[in-house]
DNA sequence: TTGATATAGATGCAACTGCATTTACATGAG
DNA sequence: CTCATGTAAATGCAGTTGCATCTATATCAA
């Protein structure tokens, strides 16, 4: 049976990555806002709410490694964006909450980078053709069949 | 007219690219290889054959920036896998070239890059599905229809 | 309780990146 | 020729990342 050539798909989705990637940060920094990495982990803490996060859930949520979190977590810290609670479950851990300036810089990036990836995106496609390619995109994120391994 | 949801294209392009590209870069670090990037450089030298490359040609075909450019070339040649040149057209620039050590050096790596690649993207499509993510990633790249803008 | 092992998170150090600037040569006008 | 401007590439510095390790608490078996 015939096989897909991998490489046809990965050397276009790492281009398509990168260009897309590179116009919304390229739109953050001359808005002089924080990069998508500040934006993920705002974005995370506002639908955690109250409750806040453990920074090894963030860890899962963002695919980051364990070290990244902690300072990414420090940064945030210092700018006034979130707070660190400590941990009454457990002594070992922290709780990170979102600050209300936290959420009010996560709605301005959000405004820079919702218009620039738009504009990045969907002058490529039709409706359709979008939809196909998100599902398509999806596939890759599932795990693998196991059939086919 | 209905207007495509470019956030479903990017989340899941976003994913997928950190998702396959996490699973090459730790293949290749297990391997005790070299990353993507000294990949890319070795192969755009070893296409341009003799002739060799000037670093702004190498900047655009890899999309870096001049300085890191710069600082790649500096690293590979340290490593002995290319030799600087010095430019006979220009006295400003100079002529990379890629050595026999740098040839074997991205063969070593293709090795483990495509065995990696392939892992993590052939499962999980048919080959018309392939094909067609293939193409609809190639239309991200391609400027975008005028009427669209 | 005590000791062995596991987990949460921080951190020292070396390598890498981004930004701004610098050096060196090229080019074109006068 | 000479000066002003442009382009190729390097670099100092500050900030960031990766790796390995370290500290502190938790958990569980004996």
């Amino acid at each position: 049976m015939e096989t897909p050539d991998p490489f046809a798909v990965w050397l276009p989705l790492a281009r398509a990555h990168k260009s897309v990637l590179a116009s919304v940060e390229t739109a953050l920094k001359q808005a002089g806002l924080p990069g998508l990495d500040w934006y993920d982990t705002l974005w995370e803490l506002e639908c955690a709410g109250d409750a806040g996060l453990r920074p090894f859930e963030l860890q899962e949520k963002l695919l980051l490694p364990q070290y990244g979190v902690s300072r990414l977590a420090e940064r945030l810290a210092k700018a006034g964006l979130l707070a660190r609670r400590t941990c009454n479950d457990d002594g070992r851990g922290q709780v990170l909450v979102i600050t209300p300036e936290g959420a009010a810089m996560r709605a301005r990036i959000w405004a820079v980078y919702s218009a620039a990836m738009q504009q990045a995106v969907t002058p490529h496609f039709s409706p359709g053709e979008a939809r196909r390619l998100a599902e398509l995109l999806a596939k890759l994120l599932r795990p693998a069949p196991a059939d086919k391994i």
